[in-house]
DNA sequence: GTCGACAGGATTGTCGACAACCAGCATACT
DNA sequence: AGTATGCTGGTTGTCGACAATCCTGTCGAC
């Protein structure tokens, strides 16, 4: 990772996807300081770069910067998490909808496939696996549904809160439960009925949302 | 403007509102680049506090922003305002139903006094104020909602679709038609129920929606 | 006449240094 | 003892210069 062909792609994109992975490996705590000297030693590149690459993390919603004090690697208060799966919830629910009117032949059969896939992992138990075929199922109905805007912040969202749905995704059970909703959701899709897909997805996202509260009540007790 | 008490408060920010200015002004039309060393030169400050500024842009999605390509003024294609304006429906409707739970006594008079100016703001032909009139409402609606998620990207995607929704407030007319779906919705918040501030928010916003698209078969013909 | 290579200019990416700012601590004063 | 004041270290804000990159227009070959 040390080699340097000038700038073939801006530093801050490396530095920043660095920095993310860091943050949401929990290598980098909540709250942790980001100091631009230090980072630019650590990384080998100028104050600028790092920076610029902070900039893009603040955009994410990942750390916070505040006036000549610097910037923090940003708290997401579990109270925060369910007001953004709330958000989600709506806005993922226009996704599938939308999804389920534009969806072709290929997605079709795509989405199915990545169902299969998911049901495969958790019969195996392989937790990672089934957390990053999630991503990649809301992804493909994101760019399916041509909703660009919903799409773009739910991106966002699911960004900053990782953390949190992370964790989800090992608790004991949950893929048992979260699976059949998956499942809803890509059937009606196939079927191409908006109305049901928006409301299984509706339905799914609640149940991730009250996970969450049950969570957070057994956290703060 | 011209003194310069070291910087008390970073430059980029008043650049950023300059430029955030000229843009929703429209003396920046969308699509004009935003050259770096031609805008240190004009605002008397370096390079490096331009570049702070322009990212503050682009985190707003003012502005796109392409690899060694420089920053553009972003062009709001009329289908991305509509779709704006769609995911908007969604997210002021938790609003307002959220906000319908937790006025308190205070909350509700103000809002009353807002639409009372919004009123006279119609009944004067006063369309400037009452656009402002109309973000303020809206803005009181997020602090009080508490829901600072669906706040924050309501307040993004405000500023994004800010040209197409100033026009709105000009079209002949088209005030009549809003004021009462505003006072709909305070009237729910007010009584306190949830569900008819919900309902009356998505009329209203469904109603903005179909405005823009009408305008859009218009302006495409 | 059309296509490709190539130089020139314009613009962004990166760097290192200096100045301004905030927080905390020691000191002095009441 | 408690509060105000001044310093000092650490960090961000800003600057000007250099290097890398892209775009454009020109020239030559086919």
């Amino acid at each position: 990772m040390q080699n340097k062909p000038p700038h073939s792609r801006p530093a801050r994109v490396g530095i920043a996807n660095a920095l993310r992975s860091d943050i949401l490996d929990g290598k980098l705590a909540p709250g942790a300081r980001l100091i631009e000297l230090q980072l630019a030693e650590v990384h080998g590149v100028s104050r600028a770069s790092i920076r610029a690459a902070i900039g893009e993390l603040v955009k994410e919603g990942l750390v916070d910067h505040e006036a000549n004090r610097g910037a923090t690697v940003r708290r997401v208060a579990i109270e925060e998490a369910i007001q953004i799966t709330e958000v989600r919830a709506l806005l993922e629910s226009l996704i599938a909808g939308r999804a389920a009117i534009a969806a072709t032949e290929e997605d079709k059969t795509e989405l199915a496939s990545i169902i299969g896939q998911m049901r495969e992992a958790v019969a195996g138990d392989h937790f990672v696996e089934y957390s990053e075929l999630n991503s990649l199922l809301h992804q493909r109905l994101r760019e399916i549904s041509g909703q660009v805007v919903a799409g773009d912040l739910v991106a966002l969202l699911r960004n900053r809160a990782a953390h949190h749905n992370f964790r989800l995704a090992v608790i004991p059970g949950r893929p048992n439960e979260s699976l059949p909703q998956h499942e809803a959701v890509v059937n009606a899709v196939v079927a191409g009925d908006p109305e049901a897909a928006e409301r299984a997805m509706r339905i799914h996202m609640d149940s991730v949302a009250s996970v969450l509260r049950r969570w957070a009540t057994v956290a703060l007790r």
